[in-house]
DNA sequence: GAGTCAATAAATATCGATATTTTGGGGAAT
DNA sequence: ATTCCCCAAAATATCGATATTTATTGACTC
């Protein structure tokens, strides 16, 4: 193993280290919408070789982060607001059918399991720790994963991201807090424990279409 | 990218001749489910060398159709009852959803693509030609291509060729034929016309479903 | 001037070789 | 027998170099 790896010893090799960081980039707009990824440049900016950097690119086509251009190499994926729009209307229909065959499965473990990531989102903002992103997609996520629909949550995870992403990009100034998040979230929690999927469905969908067009009217075309 | 698209024999680059062939071997069966896909192997049948097979595997992540084992290699996606079943309840809501989009923003020149794809299907289906795989799917895309919705349009592309995939699974039997796919296809094709989105999305559900039940009996878990 | 085309520069794609990791099997110890 | 450990064999992951393709520049024509 290469010794001026700066890696935190977790990564296992070297593709998946440098898709982990160039995911982060990405999502982060770090590296920007529609910015050609020149392989020479990656490979330097993670000091690893060519192929890694192929690799990890391949990989994140898959997350819809990174188009491929057949022989003229990778870019990072546009965005626009059109796409804005459809990552928000797909995030309400799949999480919806997620939350409610969710619900319908949801046993105590699930529920012990949604009270903790909720607890740590709310710590989290409080102290507006920088984990905050972490604990909201979990919490998000622990909401649905009673569904037992290993497709559907892929689905839902990456537009999840992509939205997050969206976030990010739009950000600087801050993405929350010019409304109360935590009403709305302590809503969906209830709502979740009472198990009455109608309401939970409504109140996660309209949170979504809130942050939705308070973000969509950030950007212009 | 993910177009079932038997290529044109017109190869750009090796890791996209690779990517087609190996598509077409997964979805065709050819490598089975949960087969290890050893690098070498494919090296070989695909006379190429080792990082065009490995670039093409990580795109085939993308389509579901292959999994990666990080430093352990990559293999053939695994298949089972309940992943065809939530393939099948994806594809109903997915497609219900294009479908209605797809038919409020129906033109004249939409409509004429619908008549031909239509027409080249039944072609197709009396001539028992090959060509049929790909006229069905070209006429169920097409009824969904005026939805404007770049994401769930290709969900609904990656959702079919999954599905395909267990056709030719269960197949070697004829995986139609049993009952009348035609006058179904008619039903939906008359009601799209109408522009008759309850109808029609009530149509194109039920025949998936009816494969759907027809194709599950085939496999036991 | 605008457009073409060829030469050059830049970047991608691919190969072959090597380093690293996992796998599998054969004892030895329990 | 069963478990454990170590070593060889196999397979993966990665590197560095090279072949191909695309992008750029600038002279030349109309």
């Amino acid at each position: 193993m290469n010794v001026l790896d700066f890696n935190d010893g977790k990564e296992t090799s070297a593709t998946q280290g440098a898709y982990l960081r160039l995911r982060e980039l990405i999502l982060t707009g770090q590296l920007k919408p529609g910015e050609k990824l020149k392989i020479e440049q990656l490979r330097g900016l993670l000091n690893t070789g060519a192929s890694p950097v192929r690799e990890a690119l391949s990989l994140l086509t898959s997350d819809m982060l990174v188009e491929r251009l057949d022989q003229r190499g990778f870019r990072a994926a546009p965005v626009s607001r059109s796409n804005f729009n459809e990552i928000l209307m797909l995030r309400c229909n799949m999480e919806e059918e997620a939350l409610r065959a969710s619900l319908a499965n949801a046993d105590a473990d699930w529920e012990e399991a949604l009270v903790l990531a909720h607890h740590r989102m709310q710590k989290a903002s409080k102290q507006r720790s920088s984990d905050f992103e972490l604990a909201h997609k979990a919490f998000h996520m622990a909401l649905l994963s009673k569904a037992d629909l290993p497709l559907l949550a892929r689905y839902c995870d990456q537009l999840y991201d992509l939205n997050i992403r969206y976030r990010f990009l739009a950000a600087g100034v801050s993405s929350y807090g010019e409304r109360s998040i935590e009403a709305e979230h302590q809503g969906i929690f209830e709502a979740a424990l009472e198990r009455d999927a109608n309401l939970a469905a409504l109140l996660l969908k309209d949170h979504y279409k809130r942050t939705g067009s308070y973000l969509g009217r950030q950007f212009e075309d």
